[in-house]
DNA sequence: ATATTTATATTGACACTGTAAACATTATTC
DNA sequence: GAATAATGTTTACAGTGTCAATATAAATAT
């Protein structure tokens, strides 16, 4: 007799789907993650990963909304560690940074134009929202600084986030790699870059 | 008797088959580019384009040549507008973000991490340091100024760099809306957002 | 405890994809 | 004009997303 218990259901499918997907995001693109290969790889038919997630794209979103999280929290934390208004934009901005290193999936799939049509899936909105907030924010006090640029807040604020943005995303894709002299420290290099163009916004 | 030559070769395919990529690449992303549809939609059979393409990779690789010399020439033009380093400097980025809007599959393609293996196409990479080579000649001029700031050359280079490169991602994915008032002037919006970052870089 | 419902998995099917191999037609070149 | 190269077609195979019908096990109600 069978010490394990049955095998019909796997008990932990729709996890060990998204960690594989996660695998696979990892070094590969959209086009190499395939609902067949994760099911097999997990040891089930064909369509049994229908049975978690709609369709490819739901699994897509899930990733997209962990990812949001992850980020969101990563950058709550970072803000927690100062109360002077640059040097936390500054710490915002590096655990931006930090959130594309550690989680380059994730990264990708949010920002990397994967989804058709973002706005049907309102819960992603709604995060994307929520860690926007803590930009606005943080932004907001920076602005309240004497030598804070004398230009509209969303000007600025979208200025501090596309330096950012731009930066994890040449960091991620070793775009970049002309620019950077040892392969290791690119997470110094991130802060510095990040340090600058703030301070000379800020600091004048 | 048909007027028109015989109609067993296409004449023009491998154009078409470009051309039509890019549209459906203009909304959709690389999942929904089939070299069949492409074929189909050419009137031609299922692997014809496969005299043109050694594969669906090897299309795409095209286009960001293609992009990717369509960027380069727009910087070149941007750089003779003016002699003033900061100027000079500004205008390139713009011409970087105008690339973006006026080209926004080919600037997915290239920037969106398509590819796996970027580093198998010796054209490719060939085209990127050309292009390169503006950036790098721009900054340094700018670097000579009396007010630069006093830090390595390359890390100034990699922030006036990341600082586009985000500006134009988000504002391609309409990422940022939330910054933007009206519609209308995302250009000027860019416009501003690079002014016065360079400037407070270089312009103290 | 047994019966019923619900969650989860399977099989089989369809239309689509990338791409290889063998063959056909036209253009080009000698 | 014949040989060759370029460009196209047909056929075939394996992989994919996803639907419908069915089976099994777990959870719940009786």
């Amino acid at each position: 007799m069978n010490t394990r218990k049955s095998t019909y259901h796997h008990g932990n499918l729709r996890e060990v789907l998204i960690s594989s997907a996660l695998d696979i995001l990892k070094e590969g693109t959209l086009q190499d993650l395939s609902l067949r290969a994760l099911a097999r790889k997990a040891g089930v038919s064909q369509t049994a990963p229908y049975r978690h997630f709609e369709d490819k794209e739901a699994l897509i979103v899930v990733l997209m909304l962990e990812g949001s999280l992850i980020l969101q929290e990563n950058m709550r934390v970072a803000c927690e560690q100062t109360n002077d208004p640059v040097e936390r934009l500054i710490n915002l901005g590096i655990s931006y940074y930090d959130f594309a290193e550690a989680h380059p999936a994730h990264f990708r799939l949010m920002f990397g134009g994967s989804l058709e049509n973002k706005e049907k899936y309102q819960q992603l909105v709604e995060a994307e929202q929520n860690g926007y907030k803590i930009v606005e924010f943080v932004v907001k006090e920076c602005m309240k600084l004497k030598n804070a640029p004398d230009k509209p807040e969303e000007l600025v604020r979208l200025a501090c986030w596309s330096l950012v943005h731009g930066l994890a995303n040449l960091l991620l894709n070793d775009v970049s790699k002309n620019d950077i002299p040892e392969h290791e420290h690119k997470r110094a290099v991130a802060r510095e870059v990040i340090s600058l163009y703030t301070r000379s916004l800020f600091e004048k």
